[in-house]
RNA sequence: GGAGAGAUGGCAGAGCGGUUGAUUGCACCUGUCUUGAAAACAGGCUUGGGUAAAACCAACGGGGGUUCGAAUCCCUCUCUCUCCGCCA
């Protein structure tokens, strides 16, 4: 959610910054602008009245203890026909402040000056390769095939257990899990990162604080007994620590991580993309969550974005970084980078993480804020990034390094595995 | 799940129908004093709306009601605590 102050000093800058992630805001922000102005005027009548009423209730009291019963009620009356104005103002305050809230939150995140134009991942901008992409046999397994051949992973148990999207790790594939989560873990907290675990089911207020409902509701698992929601990542629990709180300056960077297992519905994907590890409805993560002063959120990005980059050059994983063009963003960001591993076996780049900064989009929405010394409360910036998603990393692993005799884990991860080779 | 108690500013804790946006203590900030610090003293110290800045308005868990007037009374929801039950 913008600043209302922004959007009202800021119209046209808004209209054509949102223009780079193909969205019309034209008529939101003017509607926007409307209702905000017939907010304040009500609210203005609204604040004269009561201030009249508050003198009057005053004279009344000072009144009746003087004992003077009939101007007392004469007061009392003019009173009373003043309250029904205000009752009035009231609704109107009211149902005006609902309405600019529900357009207030369909306008999505500026995009930061850097975001490249464009519509499709296709415009996406690679901005870093690294890493050999390995050559593999010509009758390569894609992981699928690898997982049910060494018996790590059962996607078809998942099916039986709960649906598809649901796999069951098994012996050396549970291990990996487990390393990979500790591994993740290990290097987040000793890079500053405050371990953080979680509750994994959230009220509406943590959903809207950052930016998950009202709009995505269909993406969430929602308990309907208790009305609570099953995370689809960390961020949300992690981000909304600092919902409602005015942090002192000094406090900034907080800097926390997380693991999970998040869940996501992903209704609407079929085909080769949801094959094996490649899409799931549950699946572990680790989470990377900064709360910074708006001075420092770029400069912070690009340290998340560095230290991504050496979790997977650890891996040893093929990997290239890619900055998200307006078009392929997401609603809250305001510049986001995509890290995406090559799976040799598929051919194909698969996402393994998004870092982005959300600058004061979910701060607003969730009134995380500082204080300079003797200042005003001001939003922080927020910032998250996976760090990292383990499936498509699992996946990746298992394709990359295949051999005739087996899986090989990569040299960083064999303290944590306790084994060299899935065989 | 049953019974009871409670929810007030960063924290603790008063107030229970009329200058109470809120006594007081702690914490914090700014001064005075000091070479510096501590102590002492003086002042400041919730948030949002509104304004050039004020004035002003709103808010004492959320929502509704009674009243000329509510933190204070009533209803309701949520949450917390205590006891009992159940239980990893």
């Amino acid at each position: 959610m913008l600043p209302l102050h922004y959007i009202r000093d800021n119209k046209e800058e808004v209209i054509i910054r949102l223009a780079v992630k193909n969205f019309d805001a034209q008529s939101l922000v003017e509607k926007i602008i409307i209702t905000d102005s017939d907010r304040r005027k009500i609210q203005t009548e609204l604040d004269t009245l009561n201030a009249e009423a508050n003198t009057l209730a005053k004279q009344v009291g000072d009144l009746f203890k003087s004992g003077k019963q009939s101007e007392a009620n004469d007061l009392k009356n003019k009173s009373v026909a003043l309250k029904e104005t205000s009752k009035k103002l009231e609704a109107a305050l009211a149902s005006t402040e609902e309405e600019l809230n529900k357009i207030l939150v369909l306008l999505p995140n500026i995009p930061s000056k850097k975001v490249p134009k464009g519509k499709t991942p296709a415009d996406n901008e690679v901005v870093h390769t690294d890493g050999e992409v390995p050559k593999l046999a010509a009758d390569a397994k894609p992981h699928w095939e690898l997982t049910t051949q060494y018996d790590i992973i059962d996607f078809e148990l998942g099916v039986k257990l709960t649906g598809a999207g649901f796999p069951v790790y098994k012996g050396k594939g549970a291990k990996l899990q487990r390393a990979l989560i500790n591994f993740f873990l290990d290097n987040a907290t000793a890079a500053g990162f405050l371990e953080i675990e979680s509750p994994i089911l959230v009220n509406e207020a943590s959903g809207f604080g950052t930016g998950q409902l009202p709009d995505k509701e269909g993406q969430m698992y929602h308990v309907t007994g208790d009305n609570l929601y099953l995370i689809p990542t960390a961020e949300v629990p992690i981000t909304n620590i600092y919902r409602d709180i005015i942090l002192k300056a000094e406090d900034l960077p907080i800097k926390n991580c997380g693991y999970t297992p998040c869940f996501r519905r992903e209704a609407g994907s079929y085909g080769k993309e949801v094959r094996g590890l490649n899409r799931l409805h549950q699946f572990d993560k680790v989470e990377i969550v900064q709360i910074v002063h708006p001075d420092k959120s770029y400069e912070t990005l690009e340290e998340m974005r560095n230290y991504v980059a050496a979790l997977l050059k650890q891996l040893e994983l093929p990997y290239r970084i890619l900055k998200l063009c307006g078009g392929d963003m997401s609603f809250a960001s305001a510049l986001t980078y995509d890290f995406e591993t090559y799976s040799a076996a598929q051919q194909k780049w698969l996402e393994v993480s998004s870092v982005s900064n959300f600058e004061s989009f979910q701060s607003n929405r969730s009134k995380i804020r500082f204080r300079e010394t003797n200042g005003k409360p001001q939003l922080a910036h927020t910032l998250n990034g996976s760090a990292l998603a383990l499936p498509r990393i699992v996946a990746t692993l298992l394709e990359n390094n295949q051999t005739e005799k087996g899986i090989k884990i990569p040299k960083a991860l064999i303290p944590y595995t306790g084994f060299d080779m899935i065989s």
